[in-house]
DNA sequence: CCAATATGTGAGGTTTTCCTCACTTCCGCA
DNA sequence: TGCGGAAGTGAGGAAAACCTCACATATTGG
């Protein structure tokens, strides 16, 4: 894309007092965007928000995008590290499928929790600069092909016609449920039922 | 929300000139808005790109918002009617339902394309107005219990547990599914992959 | 064909938002 | 305890976007 001027910080932060002002103004960016959108989020109300001045955020940010950039560096990184963590406990045998599907669906939506259409924003709210996004690409193409291989070897034999297909469909409707589930929970479904659902609908899909 | 001050027309077109002009105007928006986000489409590249002055479409759209509502509405309405027109030939036994969910996949896929980002503007881009979200609510829940009461009939008897649940997660899904698979086509899966996926996933949780 | 009304124009005023910079305060270290 | 650099401030300049309005052109009905 490469659309962006300038994305580096113009310094970085040393002493902890920078870092938590860092912190404070990317918490303080996260609430303001979801809460108003990215048009509507504007630097004046982050840093307020913030506790600091925009000054101190121009210290650190070149401009408003790069902030947006940051929020999504930060949360691709959670999310591989979930995921990461999640494939080093991968169930060997089909028996162990169901209680490690349900432990990544809770890690899932307890990171959507908190910011439920931070993913939005940052697929929407700016074109993300190539490096961002083929990383953001290469987790989960990794998540989807170690899921080809797991649902492989899980399924009944032979009943899989398209590992890879399965995997890419089963791994974007998990993505879309836990989403539309944290932004708009309806009222008659809690988490378990959800979770409950999504077990047998990956359950079913691979015959057993 | 009632959170935008003002969203309706200051003058209706009556003319078929006008009507064109207001229809080139969202054709334009809908082109500016999914190349370059809410934030970044200006109302004077909207009218550049549809052949008018900004006066002009300062006389059918208070503002920059009621465009993206005009447009929210539109969509709104597509899928309504789509909805509507699949449930009255929804199935009555079990043999069609599979060509019927292809008909309906077709047609989702067919509508999102054309704009595959449109969808999470109107979710992202400004809260929308109180009546617009609602009438977006009451098709989907329709939508949503419709299924339910045709996945208690289709599926094998006493399986499904909780129909109103597994309706919404198959709704969902499928939306979450067509979604991404729009706005990013992976190289190795075309549509009818996907939609033969997809099939498949709603049989296999219906115990067929 | 003319008057009345609808529609269209675009330079530029107004508002909003981004961002800078001259200055102050804080912190670590000798 | 005083010095140098890091961190913080916020009024206000600069840029960007929204939107207006006085005027021009098109259409319709009588």
């Amino acid at each position: 894309m490469s659309r962006q001027a300038k994305l580096k910080p113009r310094k970085n932060p040393t002493q902890r007092r920078a870092r938590e002002t860092v912190e404070a103004i990317l918490v303080a960016a996260a609430q303001v965007f979801e809460a108003r959108g990215y048009a509507r989020g504007t630097t004046d109300r982050i840093a307020a928000r913030a506790g600091v001045s925009v000054g101190s955020l121009y210290q650190y940010f070149p401009n408003k995008d790069a902030i947006l950039v940051a929020l999504a560096e930060r949360h691709i990184e959670q999310g591989t590290q979930l995921v990461e963590a999640m494939l080093t406990s991968a169930p060997r045998d089909p028996d162990q499928l169901e209680p490690w599907l349900r432990r990544l669906l809770a890690a899932l939506l307890a990171q959507h929790r908190a910011q439920p259409r931070l993913q939005h924003l940052i697929l929407e709210g700016l074109p993300l600069p190539d490096d961002v996004h083929d990383r953001a690409v290469a987790i989960e193409d990794r998540l989807t092909r170690e899921l080809a291989g797991l649902l492989t070897g899980l399924a009944d034999p032979g009943r899989l016609a398209q590992p890879t297909a399965t995997a890419w469909t089963l791994v974007h409707a998990i993505q879309g449920l836990v989403h539309d589930f944290t932004i708009h929970p309806p009222a008659d479904l809690d988490e378990v039922d959800l979770i409950d659902e999504i077990v047998a609908m990956v359950l079913g899909r691979l015959g057993r």
